[in-house]
RNA sequence: GGCGCCGUCGCCAAGUUGGUAAGGCAACGGACUGCAAAUCCGUCAUUCUCCGGUUCAAAUCCGGACGGCGCCUCCA
């Protein structure tokens, strides 16, 4: 039994869906006016891991993750780089999957995008101005709140209380403060379409509502997004769907995540010096370029989804140069300056040796982020195992069916466990670590067991994890590819000379093989000192770059 | 002003429909190794911010204090 914790009733329920044939879940993606940041990252995983453990307790699971590519931000940003908004939605579009790729998100069964859905948009807010929820106002439509008796009840904010707290500007033609736009008449310039009250585009809230409604009906499962979205955002939501179809319409439960933490700040709170660094530094593509996609899934796995996690940041940020000289004040030009084909992924050879030039400027390169440096280590860890494991299974034969070793039968059942208690990745985790080190006791011979249960062990053991792997959407790689690309990434990072490497790795053999222990010994602590590890094993020697 | 979250070993972090503190990192000791690395083993919270209360029993429930954070119209 599943159990998740929803938002709108406030507590841990057990998860019954309402076609146990086909759960349906919905989460909010982003708006695409620039690239995305760790922050972006943690609902695309943290619903990924949902969307994954669904379907292993569930024939069918259709997971809808929107890209919203119409809207103020859009518009703003594609005027400051003078490209057509849609042109530049596309493009960052693009780049948002290929971060979400990269932190090894599977694809969503639909990833519905605003503007091929206005058709949909406009026949929801034609449906909530005929059930009167709805009115026009000059070719604006608005929602009507104190229309809606259901309003507040997700956010628990009792209305009265927001109209006073409310520190916007009101519009005047709005029947009520609280009031927001279904629909926004067009500005000169600004991407519109044709509609009943005029040509313009969709408010921010309806097209989550149209085009949840489009794929997944008008009651599904489970809707989720980060805790920022409550309120107004989902509160919005439900109202415009619940306004139109009924109470006990739209999603079922609400799934929210907490917020990635900036040194222990909120992003957007952290000074403004921090926000541009941020912007120019900490782009989710640096941190996947420096760490890779496995080492930030892994961190942002370690914190169940609910809760804050603080993103550490350690070192002196990088000078902010001419930004704090005379003639400042210009804004950040993120949005300019990763272009597309910027961003592309470091080429295992090509990156390696003392001339790749291919840094950033130096930008950030002596922050460290001691969360990532960890959670690498520990996916390391992982694909090391799996590569032990994969040696040991290449030779010998098929024991047949019969038992295994108790250690190494349980694991998998608590790593389910964890998943089923509102998807506790970190105790998810905790478990594969188990299974992990049993692997590695069995291959130590630490063990005792006959050869045939061992064998059958390891069979289990590499089975267990492979679907480990597809529930967590970890150590999914083949061990040797992915060990070479982290090791080319880290020498790369360090601008090693991997030809220099390997010739010293031969002549410390030859001095091994004479048995000239002293000029072993100097080979390893010359190489050391660049921060390579000689590893001597059965099969020869192998090197990694030191943490 | 209103709504909400959080405070567990040096660090990260499970556990909160009450039943007697997972796991990881670091540290220290050890096995293995010609020396190393990797791997493995052992040690590492009588205690869960503090003070009361309920209970046979509380990190878990209730009240209060202190500390940190978030939301209250376009930010994941």
């Amino acid at each position: 039994m599943i159990r998740v914790h929803d938002t709108l009733q406030r507590r841990k329920v057990d998860f019954l869906p309402i076609d146990p044939s086909h759960v349906r879940l919905y989460a909010c993606g982003p708006t695409v006016y620039g690239l995305i940041h760790i922050g972006n990252a943690r609902p695309l995983v943290a619903f990924d891991v949902v969307a994954r453990h669904l379907r292993a307790r569930f024939p069918k699971v259709t997971y809808v993750r929107n890209v919203t590519d119409v809207d103020d931000k859009i518009i703003q940003r594609a005027a400051e780089a003078g490209e057509e908004p849609q042109a530049l939605a596309a493009r960052f579009a693009a780049e948002y999957r290929k971060d979400a790729e990269a932190l090894g998100c599977l694809p969503p069964d639909v990833e519905p995008r605003v503007t091929t859905h206005i058709p949909e948009i406009v026949a929801l807010i034609e449906t909530l101005c005929a059930r009167g929820v709805g009115y026009v106002v000059d070719g604006d439509v608005y929602f009507a709140v104190e229309r809606f008796a259901g309003y507040g009840e997700l956010s628990g904010q009792p209305l009265d209380q927001l109209e006073s707290g409310s520190r916007v500007e009101v519009d005047e033609r709005k029947q009520s403060p609280l009031d927001f736009a279904l629909w926004k008449s067009a500005k000169p310039g600004e991407p519109s379409w044709p509609s009943p009250w005029g040509a313009g585009r969709p408010g921010w809230h309806i097209e989550c509502s149209a085009m949840a409604e489009r794929y997944l009906g008008v009651e599904f499962d489970l809707h989720g997004g980060g805790v920022d979205l409550i309120f107004p955002h989902h509160e919005n939501e439900r109202a415009q769907s619940q306004g139109a179809h009924g109470a006990g319409t739209f999603s079922r439960h609400w799934l929210h995540n907490g917020f990635v933490n900036f040194n222990d700040k909120k992003i957007a709170k952290s000074d403004e010096r921090m926000q541009r660094l941020l912007k120019r530094a900490f782009t989710l593509r640096v941190l996947l370029d420096r760490h890779g996609g496995e080492a930030v899934r892994f961190f942002l796995l370690t914190t169940q989804y609910r809760h804050p996690i603080n993103f550490e940041v350690l070192g002196s940020p990088p000078q902010d140069g001419a930004a704090v000289g005379p003639g400042s004040g210009s804004p950040p030009q993120d949005g300019a300056a990763v272009g597309p084909g910027s961003g592309s992924p470091p080429q295992d050879g090509a990156a390696v040796g003392p001339g790749s030039g291919a840094e950033r400027g130096g930008e950030g390169d002596e922050l460290r982020f001691p969360g990532l440096e960890e959670a690498e280590r520990q996916v390391e860890y992982g694909y090391l195992t799996m590569r032990r494991l994969g040696e040991a299974l290449a030779v010998g034969k098929d024991p047949g069916a019969g038992p295994v070793l108790e250690e190494a039968a349980g694991w998998l059942g608590e790593l389910g466990e964890a998943l089923d208690d509102d998807f506790n990745t970190a105790g998810a985790l905790a478990a594969l670590q188990q299974g992990l080190g049993v692997a590695n006791r069995l291959l130590d011979g630490k063990l005792a067991a006959p050869k045939d249960v061992k064998r059958r062990t390891l069979m289990r053991l590499a089975a267990d994890l492979a679907a480990a792997s597809g529930e967590l959407g970890l150590l999914c790689a083949d061990p040797a590819t992915w060990l070479s690309a982290h090791r080319a990434r880290r020498a790369a990072a360090r601008k090693l000379d991997v030809a220099a490497i390997e010739a010293a790795i031969s002549e410390r053999a030859a001095a091994r093989a004479a048995k000239d222990f002293a000029r072993s010994d100097a080979v390893r602590d010359q190489v050391k000192l660049l921060g390579v590890e000689l590893m001597d094993g059965a099969s020869g020697t192998t090197w990694r770059v030191a943490d």
